[in-house]
DNA sequence: AGGATATGTAAACCACCGTTTACTTAAGGG
DNA sequence: CCCTTAAGTAAACGGTGGTTTACATATCCT
């Protein structure tokens, strides 16, 4: 039998930076960037350490590459401004944990000073910086600072500090309570 | 002339565990908890590593006991509930980075297990459910989490991820609606 | 087909960290 | 004053981690 070689190659280097960087999500979410090791992500990835080197150049980069691959503001600037708050909070409560999610990502990665430092920028130019423009107005960042307050704050205690309210399912009230808050930026 | 032996003793355990658990609150809140070796914290209480296994145990006990002594409910059920949104976002506001404010230790060190789970259990202990009584009711439980996660999320984009809006003094418009956020919880 | 090149592997290197051990020195009671 | 004990020190140990190096092998073009 003919082995399909195409779809599946021995040897293709996109295919294995990318299970690379897709391991590296995955292990970043879940473990930070301090505490995963570079043998750990590549195992996971059927790869060996040393392509790391080769196609990500660092740790480091690697990090900056997992990260920027998840972050995207359109996620919440392509809502529509009338249902904005039931929309958030649709959008928070269906992310399951670890699911290319970048905020645990980005907190996790917190305590090192350099992988902060590549969260603290990429998060200002692919996300808050949109976000302030879609808000608008001279309170555009502010308004952005106060949604990320809460939508972050809200991940923290739902996938890092589990709260029963949050990470078993939010009652209505809580629902309500959240939707306004957020809808109250815009209105 | 006689130096003061008595306030300034050459050799005195109680102190040198102080200064010991002073340093370490310093350091994990600046530099997380797996990036901040045990030979930092020592050198900058002037002790030797050796001696955080003798006071301490280890470093996770001195982490946990760093913690510990951070964190206090108190500082928001003492609160008068009729002002209490004005009152909230005075403390948030007037509390300098990394001075005696627990929560950049806890996402800081949230990234090794351990550390998390002595976190998690401080953090409920200690802090949600005084405060889910405090607001007491059905609900109490869901406007605690509600509470944490507008107020984490603020010290996140204020210490950790600083944006301009909480980092630079907030303006009033954007600390009325803290205020009023944090006030709809109770009313 | 065959050699040049891309891809992957294995192992070593070097630095750091938490902890333990053996030792030194100051403090304090009899 | 001495000697037991508490307090502090220095160095080594075992483990781990990112990165580099040298090497093996599959792929692709002529």
């Amino acid at each position: 039998m003919a082995e399909s070689a195409v779809l599946k190659p021995v040897r293709d280097a996109q295919r294995t930076r990318a299970a690379i960087l897709a391991a590296a999500q995955e292990a970043f979410s879940r473990t930070g960037y301090l505490d995963t090791g570079l043998r750990e992500i590549t195992a996971a990835a059927g790869a060996n350490p040393a392509l790391v080197s080769r196609y990500f150049g660092s740790k480091e980069k690697l990090y900056e590459a997992a990260l920027a691959d998840l972050l995207d503001a359109r996620t919440i600037t392509t809502l529509r401004r009338e249902a904005f708050g039931e929309a958030v909070v649709a959008i928070l409560t269906a992310t399951v944990p670890g699911q290319r999610n970048p905020l645990p990502m980005m907190l996790l990665a917190s305590a090192d000073p350099t992988a902060r430092a590549i969260s603290h920028r990429l998060l200002m130019d692919v996300f808050i910086e949109p976000l302030t423009a879609w808000y608008g107005g001279a309170r555009g960042a502010a308004k952005a600072a106060c949604f990320s307050a809460l939508a972050s704050g809200f991940t923290v205690y739902r996938d890092l500090y589990p709260l029963e309210a949050f990470a078993g399912g939010i009652d209505d009230e809580t629902r309500r309570w959240l939707a306004a808050t957020f809808q109250s930026l815009i209105d």
